[in-house]
DNA sequence: CTCACTTATACTGTATACATAATACAGTGC
DNA sequence: GCACTGTATTATGTATACAGTATAAGTGAG
């Protein structure tokens, strides 16, 4: 029989909920909160959401304010250029391992990620899209058997998120992002190890640049760069 | 005025304390604990030795062992690895971001650490050494305004004193170190951008290089690979 | 009206108590 | 002697209660 799925901790329930409204975008990173609040809210007992609310700040998506409470973290320009510069270094390392020893089943489950992806864009599924896009980014660095890399990317891409929805889904950027994922897992499957690395890293790059554009523009179209979890 | 430093919370007492502990290999990775038996060992409730286990645990120091308790994590050469990897990633974009900016008073500083290191090492105190090593490396990251870089280097660098004070004091190796460290400040000092980074890979490779040998001849001297904390 | 001082409020840190669940162990039946 | 089952033990997860302290609110004197 298959082992049966433990039913999850209070805190890990906390934990999760409090992650998907980070990251979607859901909290902002104006409004500050209590754990005391919190809990109340929730109606349980201070010590998960204390645990929870800890975890997440050591994984720097809040801060706490002594004395107010915490609130979103806010991550600016600087932030963001030091993350992507440490992805394109895990990225490109793990695609350069997995040439070697990919296995064609593995490459065909990459596909059916990517696959996913585009039905996820039909649907407008935009939390789906990004989903899987982290899903197939992780997917790489397990493939690849880097443990500890795989932990930090986790973090990276987490804080990626912190930039908000509205500043990843640029118009027509993710049709490009599809393509871009494919040409990547085919110079995996052509054994291409510089191709697909460099590949990888214009990914980066160009996601990187879009989301900055996008950021921009954002900012400019209103005054307050708040509601946007702005720069 | 400075702030008045507040008192240290229980919590990161227990936190610091158990994270020399771990650091200084007094606790190896076979022994286990449990929240309850730390607690009652220190005189203290289980709340915050929870929290500083908790801690501890995400930033990889510790494993937890469902209903056993936890232990000290073991880190083998995949790992060191990874994490020298990207050491070397963050520290060469570190000192090339540096020697634009960097002023002399700041250069003193740096040299002011490695004579105290020299100081260390003439009175063979050794986790004073080893102390002086990660401020300086931290430093650096410090002065280039890195803040999420530094962060992910702090983590890093624990996890790599997980390998244990024995396997770090090859015979002779502290002293090329501090020629090291004097090298790569010299270069910053030349404002010689490729000639830092190069000498601060050169530096990590070695030093990595050098615990690996240490580890392979601990580990023939002594069949019991764990006692010091080994592969 | 303003400033200093007191009082109140509320947020966090810690202790404690209890619930739950998994493991170890012992006892019983075969 | 072995297997199974029920019980005891123990580790964790959660709730609750309490203490300390920083901020805010309120109060009174000048």
């Amino acid at each position: 029989m298959e082992p049966i799925a433990r039913r999850k901790t209070t805190k890990e329930i906390v934990y999760d909920q409090l992650k998907r409204s980070i990251l979607s975008g859901e909290l902002e990173p104006n409004e500050t909160m209590t754990e005391t609040s919190l809990a109340e809210s929730l109606h349980i007992s201070r010590t998960p959401v204390r645990e929870a609310v800890g975890d997440l700040t050591k994984e720097g998506l809040l801060i706490q304010i002594p004395r107010k409470g915490f609130k979103v973290r806010r991550i600016d320009e600087d932030d963001m250029e030091q993350i992507l510069y440490l992805r394109i270094s895990i990225e490109m390392r793990s695609v350069k391992m997995l040439v070697d020893h990919i296995t064609d089943e593995e490459l065909e489950k990459l596909d059916a990620l990517v696959d996913e992806q585009k039905v996820a864009i039909q649907n407008n599924d935009r939390i789906r899209y990004i989903e899987l896009d982290q899903m197939l980014h992780r997917h790489l660095l397990k493939l690849s058997n880097q443990n500890i890399l795989e932990q930090i990317l986790q973090e990276l891409y987490n804080l990626t998120r912190l930039i908000g929805h509205a500043a990843i889904s640029k118009e027509g950027r993710m049709e490009e992002v599809i393509q871009e994922h494919r040409d990547i897992i085919n110079a995996l499957r052509e054994r291409d190890e510089e191709k697909a690395a460099d590949l990888m890293r214009h990914h980066l790059l160009t996601t990187a640049s879009s989301v900055k554009k996008q950021r921009e523009q954002l900012k400019n179209n209103n005054g307050n760069s708040d509601s946007i979890g702005g720069l």
